[in-house]
DNA sequence: CTTATTGTCCTAGTACTAATAGGACAATAA
DNA sequence: TTATTGTCCTATTAGTACTAGGACAATAAG
């Protein structure tokens, strides 16, 4: 299956699946009306518990993205792919002025962020999809 | 004094003070050889255990922002000001890989995520040079 | 209807972290 | 000496992440 979880890592596992799943729907590996593993085969498949999984989807249910059925199944939403793309750019938005708010407060110039951008974005384009496992 | 905490944040008492001392040096609010509070002041003042705020400073210690002598108190490190450009050098690199990571995440190319971060430059600057035509 | 599947709810327990609480101590300053 | 200060120590509380498994209702398939 696409999930895979990291039990040395800091993050909580069951973040780590949110997050996959979320990144799987943003690059629509998943898509509306998908059904998800059941909560059973998953956790036996990752050897964890079940509830752990099951507080994943309730999870992902809470911010819409998945609706679940006793006896059906999770399914991808249809709200969780047609308003991603407004919230991606709302969210990244924000981002960014966070950031040039922050270049102020500490003087710098518009040249100054701009170079600190660029010499990250190329960083972190050079190799196209390798994973980027700086910190943990 | 300069330090508030969010006792309802996610984030740690102890890990909002680590910030928050890092930002009044990045700031230059706090310069090499000022006196922090004493821990036990601090606690009392934001109403939280004296141990906390050992934890904060003892922190900060390992990092080289400050240096701690029993009987004399807590100062900024020469280190911590001939740092402060590091720091926040550091803290706008985080930000932005974190920012980064979003879009990547988001299935943002690095053309859009450009474009996006052009846009809010222009209008976070008021850009009065002639944009340059190159992608859009 | 019967049976298996599936998500949900529930209690109980373990492990870890954040934070509290306060005693004891050594270095320092007055 | 006496007070201040950072440090070290143990004990305890509270919350979160996770495990473990029982019980149940909705659903689907026979």
């Amino acid at each position: 299956m696409l999930f895979q979880i990291d039990l040395h890592s800091t993050k909580p596992v069951y973040q780590q699946l949110v997050d996959q799943v979320k990144q799987a729907i943003a690059t629509n590996r998943l898509r509306a009306g998908d059904r998800l593993p059941p909560i059973r085969d998953l956790a036996a498949e990752l050897c964890i518990n079940r509830n752990t999984i099951a507080k994943v989807y309730s999870e992902l249910e809470r911010e819409g993205l998945l609706y679940s059925r006793a006896g059906q199944g999770s399914f991808v939403s249809d709200k969780g792919t047609e308003l991603s793309n407004r919230v991606r750019r709302e969210q990244l938005t924000e981002r960014i002025d966070e950031l040039l708010t922050q270049a102020r407060l500490f003087s710098y110039t518009q040249e100054q962020i701009e170079e600190l951008i660029r010499k990250r974005l190329d960083r972190y384009y050079r190799n196209t999809n390798a994973p980027q496992e700086s910190k943990e």
